[in-house]
DNA sequence: ATCAAACCGGATATTAAGATCCGTATATAG
DNA sequence: CTATATACGGATCTTAATATCCGGTTTGAT
């Protein structure tokens, strides 16, 4: 479905945003570790989403990546997989079609229109306030 | 959402299925031809579906790939993604986790699994009857 | 001022998906 | 029987995603 550099996107920001709520600052070794991520690679991916503004970084000594609490039920899930993945995954034809779209669908469209709405929805309307809130009940998961 | 292996059998095999309804059998290069396909690649694809008895192929001058007409309904789109991409599409965790499951779930994972529900709700109840039918419609198509 | 902790970014390596090539097997027409 | 049209299957090539490496820069503590 997603990329795996729009995966550990997604973790990453997940538990930035939920160590922000305790005005913590975290490492990128903090945060590899944490989501169970490979820690070079998923630099890359938070260099990606610093450019784009969705999460702050310090650098030096006592550093690390965070959020703007006010920020928390702002930012969508929505906005980084635009980021990091592009928006193919509302657009593309599931079957593999350059130019299918309403006019001159694929035999599939209909059908497949709906469930790219549904994915784009639910992206659309969940914030980073909402799954800190489901993971700090202790019942959610981020790693394995 | 799916590989380019399922998506040129997708097309390839609603192809297949329309022209069985005329008793014609279709040549390699016909396919991929009618479908925009890489016709190399293609072959391969065909002969995983042939493998799994989806479709049946006849070699030699006059041969080509076909379907017998009394399995149009039984024939799912479910069971091509399957052979083609596995059942992962069902049973991935959006954010890439290994062991998501609802006793141990992701923060995304109650509204991912509606997403995936309908994808395979949708693919499940598709046969490659409904796909002739829309085809023949002359208001879809299967290249650009 | 120095050192160390942290992010940054260019370069490179690895892997898997995607795609092609080519020889082989089979079957039909003439 | 021969030539041709077709599918089959092993081997190889290409490309993009994934992953790592390493030197550079910034910043805080001592």
């Amino acid at each position: 479905m997603f990329s795996k550099t729009c995966e550990y996107g997604l973790r990453a920001i997940i538990f930035i945003a939920q160590q922000s709520t305790k005005n913590t600052k975290v490492s990128l070794a903090t945060i590899s570790d944490a989501i169970n991520s490979p820690q070079a690679f998923t630099a890359k991916v938070l260099q990606q989403l610093t450019r784009n503004n969705i999460v702050k970084s310090i650098k030096g000594p006592y550093g690390g990546f965070y959020i703007n609490i006010d920020e928390l039920n702002v930012i969508k899930l929505s906005d980084v997989v635009n980021i990091l993945d592009g928006n193919s995954i509302y657009t593309k034809c599931g079957l593999g079609l350059i130019k299918c779209n309403d006019k001159k669908p694929c035999p599939l469209h209909c059908k497949f229109v709906e469930v790219r709405e549904k994915l784009k929805e639910m992206l659309e309307t969940t914030t980073l306030s909402t799954m800190v809130c489901d993971l700090n009940s202790d019942v959610f998961y981020l790693k394995r």
